[in-house]
RNA sequence: GCACCCGUAGCUCAGCAGGACAGAGCAACGGUUUCCUAAACCGCAGGUCGCAGGUUCGAAUCCUGCCGGGUGCACCA
């Protein structure tokens, strides 16, 4: 158990005293009472609402709740004062032991640190990216895809069992299109002039799958008609594109653990249908015109629907066209049917801006089939606005020169897109700018959290060099900056925790992007005052303890990263 | 028309499932380099948290309405 987490026991336990000793009415209700390190750090280290929380209920003014409860606590050997504050705050600060004693925590811990307890029970799949199998992966589904992942690998490092899923859109008409492309391709590949017209896939990553096509199996399939190809044609394109799709999320260092075949539903979709059906949830229905859109070619259509109204959705959802055929959504809603049948306790999706009219019927479709006890929590990140040097680039994928996530990250490499990726709020919109993201200043936080740790693995050489002779540290000789870097430090547990809990890995970057300051900070008092450096050739006591300073925000450092997925370099050139 | 997202310092954004005087970077201004990587640091300045109500001991945070910007809207995937 975390230091924070360790306090808020404390207090409930002591809150609960005061309660069996008549201090404090019985049967109160202490859930809201939290424990967090004030915003303002010289109000102490650790800071409860307690009594705030408790005032209404106890029918006692706050300030007397906290007074009496800060006369327990300042008896503890762990708690050097405890004082009321404001409205009733109580601020805690802790003997500096237990700082140094977290400190030695982290240094045996190492990128262990802040991992959570495995939480039994806990299986939850993440589904993200999940793009058409009809082309390489787009820019725009990068930060879809970097949040997903370090969601991912969040929930997994808090305690869950995570499962990185897939899902290959591999049964829709848009398939039959990619097999006609290649077709085209293939055509050509055999030496026929041929253009590619409105409506097909005219990417040139096509050409090598004709080419391989045309050499397998020469001009048997040129004239013949679609019945002879077009269900092998699709098989082999599919494949082609999955493969290069998991290419191009590998150099983004983004492995799955499960792609899902639509295809491979088969009665998966009935089933589904019957479960909901079965519930009162199906019905045969006429929709309505929806209002706004031009509507020239619609027209009242009798199809079958689910009543996704009675989960709050706008509109009923088609399962079934008019000609009796499924619709998308049908094998969607059996898909998620199959991740319920599979056991997860929570499912978790990350869409893009443009799919965010889909989370409504999503989230009803998955609340019917499990009756609400499997939650699923779409995420929506926001789209990506390509820029270089502060003008929007352009790309057009009618035109064939779209920009792939792969050149992206050939451009800048795949850190600094994750890292960016990861800078802003998922709901917020992100500009990611070419030319600024291969800079190596402050405002490139990659680099600047890099850099640290760089300058922390200097050290640890520098030291080295200097043939000092270490003794064990004695932590007692930090000075209060340092121990303050300590708290921030120790805080990482706890970050943990909420960004789990929150699912924002985003909050994992900014974390990253203070203790990188708070290390830098130090550094410098060094340039100042050589009396602060980290080392200290005729010093070895102080060094020592500085350098398990260093090491102990370094272990964080690699931690964190470790969790976004991004290399902590040693070197900086 | 409806739904979702956004509106915090000149610019780009944080603000931790309501809490103590709203924070950071950039830009601007002023400093720090015979020194562990100055790819860094320090200081100064800058805000009616879009507007109006409401809930609360307490609201940037929750609710309602409005204004402004973005995205999406049967039968495609």
């Amino acid at each position: 158990m975390h230091l924070h987490a360790r306090f808020l026991d404390i207090i409930q336990a002591e809150l609960a005293a005061m309660q069996a000793s008549g201090d404090l009415p019985q049967g109160l209700d202490t859930r809201g009472v939290t424990v967090e390190p004030p915003r303002d750090a010289s109000h102490g280290d650790l800071a409860t609402n307690a009594a705030m929380v408790l005032t209404k209920q106890a029918k006692r003014p706050p300030r007397e709740i906290a007074v009496a409860l800060a006369q327990r606590l300042s008896r503890r050997a762990d708690v050097a004062t405890a004082e009321v504050a404001g409205p009733g705050f109580l601020n805690l600060t802790l003997r500096r032991a237990e700082w140094e004693a977290e400190l030695q925590a982290i240094l045996a811990a190492g990128v262990d640190y802040g991992r959570g307890a495995a939480k039994p029970g806990s299986r939850i799949n993440i589904e993200y990216v999940s793009t058409n199998p009809t082309g390489p992966v787009h820019v725009g589904h990068c930060r879809g895809a970097v949040v997903g992942d370090a969601l991912a690998s969040l929930l997994a490092f808090a305690g869950n069992e995570v499962t990185r899923e897939y899902y290959i859109n591999d049964a829709g008409g848009q398939v039959d299109v990619l097999a006609r492309s290649v077709h085209l391709r293939y055509r050509e590949a055999l030496g026929e002039a041929v253009t590619i017209p409105e409506g097909f896939y005219p990417g040139d990553y096509l050409v090598p799958i004709g080419e391989a096509l045309a050499a397998e199996h020469g001009d048997r399939f040129v004239g013949a008609p679609e019945s002879e190809w077009l269900k092998d044609f699709r098989g082999i394109a599919v494949a082609a594109m999955m493969d290069r799709i998991r290419e191009d999320l590998a150099a983004l260092a983004i492995r799955q653990d499960v792609y899902f075949s639509e295809n491979s539903l088969g009665p998966r979709v009935q089933e589904a249908l019957e479960v909901l059906d079965a519930r009162g949830l199906i019905h045969q229905g006429v929709l309505e015109r929806p209002k706004g859109t031009s509507g020239e070619d619609w027209e009242p259509r009798p199809q079958t629907l689910f009543c996704s109204t009675e989960f709050g959705d706008d509109s009923d959802r088609a399962m079934k066209k008019s000609d009796g055929s499924w619709t998308y959504f049908a094998g969607d809603v059996a898909y998620h049917y199959d991740k319920l049948q599979r056991g997860y306790t929570a499912l978790v999706n990350v869409f893009g801006a443009d799919h965010a009219g889909y989370v409504k019927r999503m989230t009803a479709a998955v609340a019917a089939l499990s009756e609400g006890r499997v939650p699923l929590d779409i995420k929506v990140v926001q789209l990506v606005k390509l820029m270089k040097n502060g003008e929007p680039f352009k790309m057009s994928k009618r035109a064939g020169n779209f920009v792939t996530l792969r050149d992206v990250v050939d451009e800048v490499g795949k850190d600094v897109v994750r890292f960016i990726m990861l800078t802003k709020r998922p709901e917020s919109p992100l500009e990611f700018d070419f030319a600024k993201a291969v800079e190596q200043t402050r405002e490139n936080p990659v680099f600047y959290v890099q850099y640290a740790h760089a300058r922390i693995a200097s050290l640890g050489r520098k030291a080295v060099e200097a043939g000092i002779d270490l003794p064990e540290p004695d932590l007692s000789l930090l000075l209060p900056e340092e121990l303050a870097a300590v708290k921030l430090a120790a805080s990482w547990p706890r970050l943990v925790e909420q960004a789990a809990e929150a699912r924002e890995p985003h909050r994992i970057a900014f974390y990253l992007a203070d203790l990188a300051a708070a290390f830098h900070a130090l550094w410098n008092m060094g340039n100042d005052d050589p009396a602060r450096r980290f080392v200290i050739a005729d010093d070895p006591a102080t060094t020592a303890a500085r350098l398990a300073l260093a090491r102990g925000l370094g272990n964080v450092i690699r931690s964190a990263l470790g969790v976004i997925g991004v290399e902590a370099a040693s070197e900086l050139h």
